[in-house]
DNA sequence: TTGTATGCGTTATCAA
DNA sequence: TTGATAACGCATACAA
């Protein structure tokens, strides 16, 4: 590998003016700019990172904490991150979370990322001292419950959208309404909960602890969690069920198929991501669309100001109704006429 | 942050002993090993990544080269590549993969990874001699086509996969059967086309171009290229369909369903990966079983043996075949009745 | 406008 | 068994 000795003395200049041409310093004059360019061409030559990052104490990497990759919702977010921060000269590591990475990530965090973005994770306190110390910025795309104050987010307007949702099927003559939830209050999920309680009462529905019923956010466990409740002869207490997350909105529509349940004709079902699967189950899940490529594109800008020590806002994003025959008995009808 | 010399100073010891305890050189006497560990404790002290790096010319960093994150098979085979690199001490990049990056890549690469993973790309020669040049060894997890010979990889026997699945369907009748292809060579998806022509072969069904179909591994694509297949009026021409992704499955099942084909009376689906989606949909389609955890668990350590030198040989995985209901009139019937 | 010199935090060589 | 010390490749303050 050429080094910036190899292209100085290829050029015939001093290896500082190497330095002053790759970036960008005033005070170059044009011969020398053009003969350090062409050196560096002919050597193939491209600068040590890691010498780099030892003077500069950047590493240009950042890291993602994703909850659980088989979840398309994350999947997509991960992909648009990845997608965006390369645009902005920055690489992406991922890791998926669970309470016990913490020790390791505060070990391995220092020196080799910038900055760190939450997938709606609440860290531990000496997680956070550690970041705080190492002066490493934090973005949360998508907020857990209980978000630490003074973490910077960029989040969908749960509160309009569990409404939307909501309104849409008290139109339809629900009343008592369900929802499959996460469980966990260490992840994004726990705060659509919290929009749903706040839209249950805003529009005047009954709402308790015994309509929420919790999947912990895979298909599966949602799947099994219903099962549970319709053996149990609880179906006729809820005519409506919102999940959290798309996936766990199939895990409950699963459940209904493998019951014989009718939806929507016994019980309608809705999601809250626009996730690829909800619209090829049948009947097709009415759901939240949430613009991921926006979300991502928005986290990153925050988190790059935040390193440039720029100040930076957090961000809102309102996300559309789309209803569909899971929902919907004249969409449902529709479908079963097309097929 | 602390440095080497501050832990030295602290344990009243010189800098390299410091370097002597933490790389567990022998030939150090416990005394001065202890004093080390507790200043290293006292201080919390961490290695500089940068510096290390520079000095050993080790990055500790992969990249997996993914094709399309939204895929499942995908995003499932890359958190499980993750995990295993995080255990043997490797972090893990991504990068959405299509030939445009590899200028991008060619510049990237040199003194930032150790290794490059592929999910079945083909990269340019351009990039293969980067490659060699700067030693650094490539695995490709599933194969494209045109492999290039040399290259490590670890792979699904996909040929015995096709023949279970084209065996399956001529046992139940089907004599004319289409693919659901990819249409780039570039691809892991281009292998299974090969295997299937393979496998049509050796049962002796006929064969020709206009029994492929080409979806290029999303499922949008795949449902109009299937609502197309359908509009001409080509529907009776094959019995049964098998795509080289579950999501295309998906795709051609719901076009099927949008045009009031009936899926298995009228055709046969079946997929070849296993995904969750595939059992979610109506019908559940039929699918080769591959197990993503072991093929990354196995290219990890493929990669691994290389990085250290070591010689290390292919790897072949067997996938069982799991007839559901969109191949089977009798698992239709059973699915049906359980409504 | 350009060159010299220093140090970033390591590892590794060589003496002691 | 330990301690100096020389790189690794770069950015930058300062001198020229």
């Amino acid at each position: 590998m050429a080094s910036r000795k190899d292209v100085a003395e290829r050029a015939g200049v001093s290896a500082a003016a190497v330095s002053y041409v790759l970036n960008n310093k005033a005070g170059v004059s044009e011969s020398t700019r053009r003969k350090v360019w062409a050196a560096i061409e002919e050597l193939g030559y491209a600068p040590s990172h890691a010498a780099r990052s030892l003077k500069t104490r950047k590493t240009y990497n950042l890291t993602v904490l994703v909850n659980y990759l088989g979840d398309p919702f994350e999947a997509g977010l991960l992909n648009h991150l990845e997608e965006k921060a390369r645009e902005k000269g920055y690489f992406i590591h991922f890791q998926t979370y669970y309470p016990g990475i913490e020790k390791d990530l505060r070990r391995s965090v220092p020196g080799r990322i910038d900055g760190l973005l939450l997938l709606g994770q609440v860290l531990q306190p000496e997680t956070w001292s550690m970041l705080e110390e190492e002066g490493i910025p934090v973005v949360s795309v998508t907020r857990a419950g209980e978000i630490r104050q003074d973490t910077a987010w960029v989040d969908v307007d749960w509160e309009d959208g569990m409404e939307k949702l909501i309104s849409h099927l008290a139109e339809q003559g629900h009343r008592r309404i369900a929802l499959m939830a996460n469980g966990s209050p260490n992840h994004p999920h726990a705060y659509r909960l919290d929009a749903f309680f706040e839209g249950m009462r805003k529009q005047g529905l009954p709402m308790g602890a015994e309509d929420i019923l919790y999947g912990k956010g895979r298909l599966e466990q949602a799947r099994e969690a219903m099962a549970a409740y319709i053996q149990a002869g609880r179906l006729g207490s809820h005519s409506a069920f919102i999940a959290v997350s798309d996936l766990m909105a199939a895990g409950v529509l699963a459940a209904c198929r493998e019951a014989g349940v009718a939806v929507p004709g016994q019980v309608s079902i809705a999601g809250c991501e626009n996730i690829l699967m909800s619209y090829q189950t049948t009947p097709a899940v009415t759901v939240l669309n949430v613009y991921r490529l926006e979300l991502a594109s928005r986290a990153v800008d925050l988190m790059i100001k935040l390193l440039n020590g720029e100040t930076a806002s957090n961000s809102v994003l309102q996300a559309p109704l789309l209803i569909r025959a899971s929902s919907d008995r004249q969409a449902a009808g529709r479908e079963e006429r097309e097929n």
